[in-house]
DNA sequence: CTTGTTTTTGAATACGGGTTTAAATCTTGA
DNA sequence: TCAAGATTTAAACCCGTATTCAAAAACAAG
């Protein structure tokens, strides 16, 4: 075995692939982009992956399961559902406009079209983003904290939609909606929809 | 005089260009196949286009303008506010996962967080998106006919934003979202924002 | 038909893409 | 230290890119 494991070097590459990925975008982006990115020459990289595409989808996939995970842990330990709301919200959006997470994710919205690969991804990631948003809501509904105007599975899958627009208003620079004023925005109907004031105590 | 006019030849291209940019994306779409899509030669298009950026954005932006008139266009004879907004949120979202007007807006969400032009033309796009629903959720309000729940900005904004990523997710070919549920979806809050069943007699 | 102009082509240019491969380098285990 | 193996490089390859340009073609007017 090697000081780096295979699979350790295929986790670096897959990183400089998703730096690389923000700096050109998906199409747009190169060998020698991702190489530099790595430190490497290309060839080196194709020692290490069979070609480019694959790379690639690999750099897409790593991030969305990145993004995913980390908003699951962000409400792990929370018990209430008014909390567990605002916060999810807020990890649903950018920091700003280069936040390298929704950077990516933004790349796909056009290649999807184009690339069954992708748009299985993006298509599971957004179900999977409803699903924990919908537990959210039902669990607040059973515990009567939340009064839900809809099915949760509407209202869910709004949230998210919200959150993917926005996210997009914010990573092009949108001069009046940044992250603060996305919150707001997606809070204002997430406040009708489950008749709750969603103040948060701290 | 020639028999087509310069301009003439320049909508020619860019309406080759869109559909070039449809099939390939914005960064990944060649001269050569805005040319066969124009039925000329490279050298042809350059003769009339400075170079290929150039054309780029000016079909970018034809198709934005195109897209916006012709939705200020399906309710400017109509007076009820309700079926105003009910055919406003329609004709936002793409017809199929093929919508020529909605794929072209959609290959500029990642490029618009790189590209500063692009980022204006979608900012500007989705202002006056805004601007549009706000007059019709105002003119509702006076009437009557809706009682708002939030400042017509914010609804206009979400309602905005709610088609912008159902556009997304029904252009990825989304198994169950599709141009009807996106529509059922969007009512959904429109109805919880507006006060108002939205039901059009026809 | 001929002339003058506009448009189109096809070739030339120069550069960059992904991928392959042989040689060089680095790393590890004995 | 030495040999075997893994990794990296640099160059070669071929294809495609945007752009330029001279020549050819198409066209309008006289």
């Amino acid at each position: 075995m090697t000081r780096k494991s295979r699979t350790d070097r295929r986790v670096d590459l897959i990183d400089a692939a998703r730096r690389a990925i923000i700096r050109h975008g998906t199409e747009g982006v190169g060998l020698n982009h991702v190489a530099e990115e790595a430190g490497l020459t290309s060839g080196a990289v194709l020692y290490h992956y069979p070609n480019l595409g694959e790379l690639l989808v690999d750099a897409h996939h790593a991030g969305m399961e990145r993004f995913y995970e980390l908003r699951l842990k962000r409400i792990s330990g929370m018990r209430d559902p008014v909390e567990k709301l605002v916060v999810t919200i807020r990890s649903g959006l950018p920091h700003g406009p280069d936040d390298p997470d929704v950077r990516l994710l933004n790349e796909l919205g056009g290649a999807a079209a184009r690339n069954r690969m992708y748009a299985l991804l993006l298509t599971t990631l957004y179900d999977r983003q409803v699903a924990m948003y919908q537990s959210i809501l039902e669990t607040g509904g059973a515990l009567g904290t939340f009064t839900l105007t809809d099915d949760s599975l509407v209202i869910a899958r709004n949230l998210v939609a919200l959150e993917d627009a926005y996210g997009y208003r914010i990573t092009a620079r949108h001069p009046v909606i940044g992250p603060d004023e996305a919150v707001d925005l997606i809070l204002a109907y997430a406040r009708t929809a489950t008749g709750n004031p969603l103040k948060t105590s701290h």
